[in-house]
DNA sequence: TATATTTGAAACCAATTGGTTGCAAATATA
DNA sequence: TATATTTGCAACCAATTGGTTTCAAATATA
């Protein structure tokens, strides 16, 4: 089975769930109270989230609290920045063609 | 069918595709040439990232030149940005209390 | 013009996915 | 202790996925 982080974040529901318990820890049940689908289906996608630690569990009691793992989304964050530095490289090209077409304005 | 740019990098051979054609703009085929499925399978996989605007395609004879379209990639840049915000205000907390305990120990 | 090359599209298939229902385990409460 | 609550897990199901084979269209080349 295949489980990485872009497989995780594929799933709307997935990111939403991310983008809810980022501020703030929360229960299965609290976070399925959020969505239209059962609380079993919710319960799927934190086994999901957790099997490629996006998530970590802490018991509190009869109560589990899941928490964004915010350092593995650097993994994202990281695979990104190989295109940044080409949309950062066009940026800067664009910048000098504006600042050569002013050269050329003052001449 | 449900077609956005974070179902379309949850495949590896995609992203794999992406970062091939991010410098420069290839063929099918010799794309193909760089993975072990069919010509067909990354057709396929060529149909999805279009479908998303992930890439673009220029005909040029019966050639056809797929590129990277990185404007598109800011959309998952943009998504990172809340969570970006949150490890960056941890990092500044951290900071603040690296320079909390160095007065005290000045002190 | 006949043939080869490049490509997309359709039909099909096995595996995976997201979802459901039902159940058992653990903890809290009466 | 008996009951209620919170939860994970297994079994099952329809839809989707990534892949294959086959075919047709368009363009280049002999």
């Amino acid at each position: 089975m295949r489980r990485d982080v872009f497989q995780a974040i594929a799933d709307p529901t997935r990111r939403a769930i991310m983008a809810l318990i980022a501020m703030q820890a929360m229960t299965p049940n609290a976070i399925a109270e959020h969505f239209d689908t059962t609380r079993q289906a919710v319960s799927k996608h934190l086994r999901i989230l957790t099997e490629c630690e996006l998530i970590t569990q802490e018991q509190q009691g009869r109560e589990i609290y899941y928490q964004l793992e915010i350092e593995k989304m650097k993994e994202i964050d990281k695979w990104l920045e190989q295109f940044r530095a080409i949309w950062e490289k066009r940026f800067s090209q664009l910048d000098q063609l504006i600042a050569t077409i002013k050269k050329q304005k003052k001449a």
